[in-house]
DNA sequence: GTAATCCTTGCCACGATGGTAAGGTCAAGC
DNA sequence: GCTTGACCTTACCATCGTGGCAAGGATTAC
């Protein structure tokens, strides 16, 4: 089954503008072309993009997607390399949530002091101005 | 006391560069200038740039920043204004953690699946490659 | 033959920030 | 008075992932 790329988009769920992307920054390798100088796939390209596309969907940054796909097409890899690219990801994850929560926890100390009614007294802009809380 | 740009950074702790790109997208008036083409900075604009870098440093978006800056400076504001664009911010980064937090599960049910041994058969992969899930 | 739909490449944009380059200005020391 | 170094100015480029648009070629359907 060879395919163009419009197809390649529709059956990967990524914009054929993204697989060219992909295909100029080395994430996959370069398509094969038709007489006509278009791209074309088949089912294997088909199954990468695909695992490309649920990998970006988890979360995986460009770079550990690369590494990712290597792992996937190289079929004596370790499990125990794919797990590390996973566990750093978790842990990177953990940390943004961490970040975020201490900042929601920051956030919402600052917006409770605020009566939030029609008068112009802001605990909120007082905090920001450095008038309460130095 | 007027300041130039360099000092007015070390006091508020944003980059002389950023400063002047607070300027030109119109965070902040434009500052006046001295004979030789420098820009001016007096007490006032000390305060803001803290107040701004205070806001940043919450998280605030240069729009919800925008929005900020301008209640800071009319004193007729009502603080339910301010309180809102807190509370907006706050749900924001609520949806950010839930959606974290959600994919952190997900990558982790996936990682748990793979023993992470030096055999070349990995759960990860196969999962992201559709061979398991559907 | 024409219209519609695909494909190609290339350039510009986003948001927040940093880098770098090329040049003007100022203050201090000789 | 001249050099040096630190500061200031503007302008352009880069990031990262994605989309948009434009100009043009190819294919397909009528």
């Amino acid at each position: 089954m060879i395919v163009n790329i419009g197809e390649l988009s529709q059956l990967s769920g990524i914009s054929a503008k993204m697989i060219r992307h992909y295909e100029k920054t080395g994430m996959v390798n370069s398509a094969s072309r038709q007489g006509n100088g278009y791209r074309e796939y088949e089912t294997r390209d088909v199954e990468a993009m695909r695992f490309i596309r649920r990998a970006r969907d988890l979360g995986f940054s460009t770079e550990r997607l690369r590494a990712l796909v290597k792992l996937w097409q190289d079929g004596t890899r370790p499990s125990r390399e794919v797990k590390a690219i996973a566990l750093a990801h978790i842990a990177e994850i953990d940390l943004d949530i961490a970040r975020l929560q201490s900042l929601r926890d920051d956030l919402k100390a600052v917006s409770d002091a605020c009566k939030g009614d029609q008068h112009a007294t802001c605990a909120i802009l007082e905090t920001l101005s450095g008038s309460a809380n130095r």
